[in-house]
DNA sequence: GCCGGAAGTA
DNA sequence: TACTTCCGGC
């Protein structure tokens, strides 16, 4: 049966890089065929999708360590993924146990104690998708560190230097070529997990910035080591609209797995997973250290809410409203469960979801999000 | 709410 | 393969 969602739409529209403390995804990451072992959009592609567009700060939002997030609207969260898959009867029961079926890959885990509170495993969403960052030539990666230094000795990537390697300060650079490819030595080398402890098992030893006052999608630029803000909303130093059109060009992002022997890339993202095997065993990512420190955050948002039938009432705005989006970076749409085939018994009437600024951003079409909506809770 | 087994689907 | 659906158990 076919399904005539507007996934299609969704997902190949040009969605722009978004955070990761320090780091940034590439449009890659949100583009279906990108998803590993799938063409179809996978679901977690599908949150940080969410989680990056601010009309959905209500629904799901960064929280809390790097990583994670909160499902403040479980309910919503669902329809919208219901949407997305043409599967009108989804509901948060079904999405968490897709979720869970996440904790064996390791993509995700949950956050004891905290409801709906789950956190990105991003060494293996990073090095499923990018197990090896081929550099244009440049040796990198993948090689023991300096001296045979491994694990601790290794000297951990700072967000800065994550930051480097994915945006592209020389605007006028050649395409495809960001700083990264400026690196030549061969004793520059990245090593993930190190860098980010919010990567990797999700028990390090990173201990948390100072927080922050409530953050919003404004953030406090000041606030933040190379002007990055983990929680804006596709947050990166710059506004994705206008980061230069080579951070995500195709250039930039090879596809590894296409060039690379399998068995290199597989046990990169093995070791990554599984941080059991010996550093001999297993090649890291290295880079040498530039001493910045991680990026604080901040905190306190204010919970959402979820009070919603399935696919009932829908509505209004999402506090603080679905502003104007004229910067927004991609053109979503989520439309109609309608055009979904068989499956599909909703009420056409009942589902008009506008993501992004396909035509007049998403005030035009009502945000999915509601006002008022009441915390989460149950 | 959360977990994970089991069976089914595309 | 990546969920979806259902469900018993905690």
């Amino acid at each position: 049966m076919d399904c005539n969602c507007v996934s299609d739409l969704l997902l190949t529209s040009p969605v722009p890089a978004l955070w990761a403390p320090g780091f940034a995804f590439p449009d890659w990451a949100y583009k279906p065929e990108s998803s590993p072992g799938s063409r179809q959009i996978q679901l977690w592609h599908f949150i940080l999708e969410l989680l990056q567009k601010e009309e959905y700060q209500s629904v799901i939002a960064w929280q809390g360590d790097y990583g994670e997030f909160v499902i403040k609207d479980p309910d919503e969260v669902a329809r919208l993924w219901g949407i997305r898959k043409c599967k009108p009867h989804m509901n948060y029961d079904k999405l968490s146990r897709a979720l869970r079926y996440y904790y064996n890959k390791r993509i995700l885990h949950k956050t004891k104690g905290k409801r709906f509170t789950y956190k990105f495993n991003f060494s293996k969403v990073l090095l499923v998708n990018y197990p090896l960052l081929e550099l244009g030539g440049a040796p990198l990666l993948l090689a023991p560190c300096p001296g045979g230094a491994h694990g601790p000795d290794c000297p951990p990537l700072t967000p800065e230097t994550l930051q480097s390697l994915f945006s592209s300060p020389r605007l006028g650079g050649p395409p495809g070529r960001g700083p990264l490819f400026e690196r030549q030595a061969e004793s520059e080398k990245l090593r993930l997990d190190s860098a980010l402890p919010f990567l990797g098992s999700g028990v390090s030893g990173y201990s948390k910035p100072p927080l922050l006052a409530p953050y919003g999608r404004t953030p406090p630029f000041p606030e933040y080591p190379w002007n990055f803000n983990p929680y804006l909303s596709g947050a990166f130093p710059l506004s994705s609209s206008k980061l230069p059109a080579s951070l995500y060009s195709p250039h930039f992002y090879p596809n590894p797995l296409a060039q690379l022997p399998a068995p290199v890339s597989l046990l990169a993202a093995e070791g990554a997973e599984r941080g059991a095997l010996g550093p001999a065993a297993v090649p890291r990512l290295c880079l040498p250290p530039h001493g910045a420190a991680l990026p604080l955050r901040g905190e306190g948002h204010g919970p959402g809410g979820r009070e919603r039938e399935a696919l009932g009432d829908r509505g209004s705005s999402p506090p603080g409203g679905p502003k104007e989006d004229p910067g927004s970076d991609s053109e979503l749409e989520i439309t109609d469960l309608s055009e979904c085939s068989s499956e599909n018994e909703s009420s056409p009437e009942s589902l008009e979801l506008k993501l992004g600024v396909l035509e007049g951003g998403p005030g035009a079409a009502g945000g999915p999000a509601e006002e008022g909506k009441s915390p989460a809770g149950t």
